[in-house]
RNA sequence: GGUGGGAUGGCCGAGCGGUUAGGUCGCGGACUGCAAAUCCGCUUACAGCGGUUCAACUCCGCUUCCCACCUCCA
């Protein structure tokens, strides 16, 4: 089955398919390591991980990079704020944004080269659009790039400039350029970035916002690649800019396919740092809601329509992922502990070769992940309904082939069997509880089992009776 | 002003010109000593007004409201 999504650029679902080698080289925008990052840039990661998940889900190999701007106005800021060097002040937030994404389970990039890791590569580009007559040097020696100069700008955000009105945003900002909207590929030194700076052609200063995702791209992508990725604010101007500055420079086709997730919203605004609305992953976590729940969140809606973020959505993540957990632990105690791989010899039902038929359709039509779990959903209903069938009514083949169903699933869900609560001991005064109550139940004493069972519950734990027998579990 | 995305049952959230989304919550039933879990059933919704069509939540138009982008932003 063919892997299709929505294309920004063409703004049409369209197949995707490698344009060398069978990989996928992927581009996606990574964070400002200025402050933690909030849940809503936690969604475009995770998107992006689901993204990469289908990919390999569908057979294709991913390489892809994550950037790290750690120079930017803000960490500048930042840093001389806090009378530290910039690299020791973003080492923090490097640090904390990798700790994170694993919280989240998201697969880690094959590459996240940071901006001050890059400099040379990102003067080399400013010369080459410089040489080119497509970026000119301002007299505080700012280099800009002349958006007149580049036929195609405005192409991806479907932008016809000469229809716009200038708002005072754009005036505020208007200095030393040519064109309003011509912006800075170079930025000469200023008083206020104290330490931070760099010798280039054109002086001291540092890198525009937008050069380094050209330069690293390029750089370890091809100056073609396939796939372009970030939030839906980053269209314009940011992935616009990158399309100008690195097709002027090399007169090639920069990016196959753009996609962008839709905003993360809270109260029915936009999450953002600068509205001050947003949560960090580690408030949530602080919380106590974990991270596989979080995930469970942020990508159970489509990635291209907004999702308001509430706490009752936790809650039902909570709720669902058990739902999940019990059919998959009934399954798999049945047959002891597995891995994928044992899974891959089961048979599989019917009923569960078509909820992987429908999931595997929902994944592939532009990443329709709600429907994919609708699907894996199906999975657990019928699932059920065969364990609680009298005589049991699946072989141990089925189970197997059941699970390996889960298995599959999971490669591009990461939920199932990432972060479950692990099986804590028993305390040995439960234990004995347990046993008195199991005594208690032998003799049908219901009285003195109930007690036992109020006595277990005050000591943290529940108990749930079934032919089996009891099972505990921490409340 | 320009551009794009929305308004779905108590809540979250898919979807399509005719056929159950799914989860969660609530109600009823089965099972169970009780409880829990599980299964079955129910609460059968598509902002408003027109239009197209044999048929519209789905297409078209208008109206109302919401969100985002238009050089900080995932």
């Amino acid at each position: 089955m063919e892997m299709k999504v929505y294309n920004s650029l063409t703004r049409q679902v369209e197949p995707l398919t490698p344009l060398a080698d069978d990989t996928i080289r992927l581009y996606t925008c990574g964070p400002t390591v200025y402050n933690f990052a909030h849940i809503g840039n936690f969604r475009a990661y995770t998107f992006e991980d689901i993204l990469r998940r289908v990919v390999q889900f569908n057979g294709m190999k991913v390489k892809q990079v994550m950037n790290l701007t750690d120079v930017d106005d803000k960490t500048i800021r930042g840093a001389n704020a806090a009378g530290v060097a910039l690299t020791d002040y973003t080492k923090t937030y490097k640090d904390a944004f990798f700790a994170d994404l694993r919280k989240l389970n998201i697969q880690p990039a094959e590459i996240y080269p940071a901006a001050t890791d890059h400099i040379p590569e990102m003067i080399a580009l400013v010369e080459k659009l410089v040489e080119k007559g497509v970026a000119y040097k301002s007299d505080d020696g700012s280099v800009y790039f002349a958006v007149t100069k580049f036929p195609g700008y405005g192409k991806l955000a479907h932008i016809d400039f000469d229809h716009q009105r200038t708002g005072a945003r754009c005036a505020a900002d208007e200095y030393d350029k040519e064109n309003v909207g011509d912006f800075a590929l170079w930025k000469a030194w200023e008083e206020s970035d104290g330490p931070v700076g760099w010798d280039s052609p054109w002086g001291r200063g540092r890198p525009g916002w937008h050069i380094e995702c050209s330069a690293m791209s390029m750089k370890y992508l091809g100056e073609t690649f396939d796939l372009h990725t970030g939030g839906i604010d980053n269209l314009f101007p940011h992935h616009e800019n990158e399309i100008a500055q690195a097709e002027a420079a090399t007169g090639k086709p920069f990016v196959n396919t753009w996609m962008h997730c839709a905003h993360l919203r809270v109260n029915g605004e936009k999450m953002s740092k600068s509205l001050g609305n947003f949560f960090t992953l580690r408030d949530l976590l602080e919380k106590g809601w974990s991270g596989r729940e979080i995930r469970y969140v942020l990508i159970n809606a489509h990635y291209r329509q907004g999702l308001n973020f509430a706490f009752s959505a936790l809650e039902d993540a909570r709720k669902s992922l058990e739902r999940i957990d019990r059919c998959v632990d009934a399954l798999s105690g049945k047959v002891g502990q597995l891995d994928g791989r044992d899974t891959e010899k089961g048979e599989v039902p019917e009923w569960a070769a078509k909820a992987l038929e429908d999931f595997t359709a929902a994944v592939n039509d532009d990443l329709n992940i709600p429907r994919a779990f609708a699907a894996l959903f199906e999975l657990v209903r019928h699932a059920n309904a065969a364990l609680a069938s009298q005589p049991p009514n699946l072989s141990p083949s089925q189970l197997r082939g059941i699970l390996g169903v889960f298995f599959r699933m999971d490669e591009v869900l990461g939920v199932i069997f990432f972060g479950k609560a692990e099986k804590t001991d028993v305390p040995a005064e439960v234990q004995a509880l347990l046993d008195q109550r199991a005594e208690a139940r032998k003799a049908k004493n219901w009285a003195e089992s109930d007690r036992l069972r109020d006595a277990i519950a005050a000591a943290g734990w529940a108990v749930k009776d079934s032919k089996d027998g009891q099972a505990v579990t921490r409340r």
